[in-house]
DNA sequence: GAGAATTTTGATACCGGTATCTTTTTGAGT
DNA sequence: ACTCAAAAAGATACCGGTATCAAAATTCTC
């Protein structure tokens, strides 16, 4: 940069505010500094400028995996947001663990990240004392917490499986079975599927519920499971990823008949669905929304705009289709 | 950090030697140091550090697009390498458009990262101008360049995409048809496919060549045209990302014998292939292998050890499967 | 136990910008 | 032309670390 000002022939703070604040600088000035920059090829260190202001134009974000597919949408829109605002986006992972989150988070704040999104809502203590104590403005998303950090973006996991649930019990499914993976998402998913068969006067069986692996595999571990510990099974509601295409193509594999012999439902509406035969009744989630949301809030509370809200329920969507 | 050295009564330099290189302080001192950070919640700023010592720890990706699945395995391996060595990851997106290419880069350079990796081999002459210039290693990634910038670990589409053609003619297939995106990487497939029907002695037929959307849609469009234009085509390639499966459901549809009416064939070996009925023909590129290797080349130029080799073609492997 | 070699610690400058306050320039009003 | 407020440019300190070299402490040698 003191080249630059040199050769424009004036002093640093110039050529600082030139790039910065140009109405502050007459233009004719302000011309021969921009000449002077790509004469040279000056690139402007971010690192310096983050520094001295204190103002990073980093974002943070934390997601349980970055293999699953599901959250591209939501970096895509958080990106397309963050990049008009001269921001960009810092990526990690946390493995559903909290004692790794907290390792990520803390390396997160020692680049003084300008904010924070958490596709989590569970952390370790000393994760959110960190947080807390950073004074950095952080969204979480992957569910409505019950104790914020601070914003948050999202859908309920838990309200979303009971309404789905309602829903195959509605259509006048009674034995509905549930198959999800291990993570926190999927146990509250597990939560919403027993309050809507409480609701809706149907008993819980523990056969009916299965844990699996990820992909497509898990779909197919679910039938296997079916078939050989419940074959009475009417519906099952697949509340992960691509649990649901995996089980339908088992069935189809299999001759059974969709939804004949089993109806199928899945937690989140992949492209995929609906093109799979027969297609996939599913629950449809705001997650490009939630992107969006999530980095307008940030960004908002970067530049000490107002916020209307703290927490914000984007909802879900349950669409019919003819596997159920 | 000044408090922390005041409460441990020490200098600063110290603290800075005691957390970056332990073994230069004392064991008695370093545990006064390590007391006091704890203490006082003490988070080092690498803003600082990368800005005094000139050497920073993140890590730049440019990805075409981000909502694309296909790249995450990628991603995911480039994490893993770098994490244990303390690396940062920065995402960014070009939209296989050079310009916008241009401009990430640019912002990378700003924020001075360690390394880049390009999931890409077209670049502005503004952006390879300014990478030569920034002396920062660079690891192209989505094909293997004429006139590399620095290091590259990919694989060949063309040579790939010539190779499954073979493999398809040697099947006995003569019409082949190719259906691909527009984008740079799926012209290199495109020249491949060509490059196989010469050498197969089969001649090319424009009818046969078509340009789909993105996504399952981009699949069925193909078999629409197929249908309408060349008919008689006796074997389909589908050189993008989801495009084979979107064309296998399209068929099943419409109750098309897949291999008898037409082969199906892939350019990516998608976890969905291996299980759709019948199991999709692909290659197998080594997505993984390829984001390993990118960051651990990148992490050997940062930490100056000698690099082997500039550039790496990991090739591909074809899996015959039943829908061919 | 003196002196040399080595290890440990500290003082100082600097990385490349911006905040803040001061000085200079500009220009409007009379 | 002169005054004075506003706008533009500059001087200086500092953001929070590390590099580098000097000083102090420790260990080793004979």
């Amino acid at each position: 940069m003191h080249e630059v000002a040199e050769l424009a022939g004036v002093s640093r703070m110039t050529v600082s505010r030139a790039l910065n604040h140009p109405e502050k600088v007459k233009e004719k000035v302000r011309q021969r500094v921009f000449d002077a920059v790509s004469q040279l090829g000056y690139v402007h260190n971010h690192l310096a400028r983050s520094l001295s202001s204190s103002k990073s134009n980093v974002i943070g974000l934390v997601l349980p995996s970055l293999e699953n597919s599901i959250f591209s949408a939501t970096v895509k829109a958080i990106s397309d947001v963050l990049r008009p605002a001269g921001f960009q986006l810092m990526l990690a992972e946390s493995s559903d663990d909290p004692k790794d989150e907290e390792i990520v988070i803390s390396n997160f704040l020692a680049q003084r990240v300008a904010g924070l999104v958490l596709h989590s809502t569970r952390h370790s203590p000393a994760a959110i004392r960190m947080l807390r104590g950073a004074n950095v403005p952080v969204v979480e998303n992957g569910d409505m917490p019950v104790d914020p950090i601070d914003m948050v973006v999202s859908y309920s996991n838990r309200a979303a499986a009971k309404a789905m649930t309602l829903h195959l019990a509605r259509m006048g499914y009674s034995k509905i079975g549930f198959a999800s993976l291990a993570n926190p998402r999927a146990t509250e998913r597990q939560l919403g599927y027993l309050d809507a068969l409480a609701e809706a006067g149907l008993a819980p069986d523990p056969r009916r519920i299965v844990n699996v692996s990820r992909g497509f595999g898990g779909g197919a571990e679910a039938i296997a499971h079916i078939e050989h510990v419940a074959p009475d099974t009417d519906a099952l509601f697949c509340a992960g990823d691509v649990l649901a295409v995996g089980a339908l193509l088992e069935c189809n594999r299999r001759g059974w008949a969709v939804p004949g012999r089993l109806a199928i439902a899945s937690f989140d509406d992949l492209d995929l669905l609906r093109h799979v035969n027969p297609a996939i009744t599913a629950l449809r989630l705001p997650r490009a929304e939630i992107g969006r949301r999530s980095a307008e809030m940030l960004l908002a509370r970067i530049f000490e705009r107002e916020i209307p809200v703290q927490s914000v329920d984007l909802g879900f969507e349950i669409v019919q289709r003819a596997s159920s």
